[in-house]
DNA sequence: GGTTTGACCCTAA
DNA sequence: ATTAGGGCCAAAC
């Protein structure tokens, strides 16, 4: 299994209403400099993947997506439908981490 | 196999 | 507190 595949499988683990971050993804897959990747991993998924990719964010919180076929306003609005409450501000979109972010235990 | 590319993140100032 | 700069690393060429 190559890189990619494993960062889907993690991905795929983030309850609903959960949100995780890149790094945090990356720290799992015990390579915690690889939060880049993990991005990329995501980018080049399909329109019409199952992987919850919505649920990965910045470090602070911060919806960081840049792809012409997913806008952020995209991601925040998945996110919204899932119970998660995206903030707005400076045409940026944050989640609250001290609520949101999954906690593995 | 060297080079390029960033849905990132940490550090220093 | 806020920001610019640079390191990171797997894939695609």
């Amino acid at each position: 299994m190559n890189f990619y595949q494993a960062v889907y499988q993690v991905v795929s683990k983030i309850p609903k209403g959960k949100v995780a971050t890149y790094g945090q993804v990356a720290t799992i897959l015990s390579s915690a400099r690889s939060a880049q990747v993990v991005g990329w991993a995501l980018r080049a998924l399909p329109e019409d993947s199952n992987i919850p990719w919505q649920r990965v964010v910045g470090r602070q919180g911060r919806i960081t997506i840049i792809h012409p076929r997913a806008p952020k306003e995209l991601q925040a609005k998945l996110l919204t439908r899932e119970g998660i409450k995206v903030e707005k501000k400076e045409n940026n979109f944050f989640i609250d981490l001290n609520i949101y972010l999954w906690r593995i235990k």
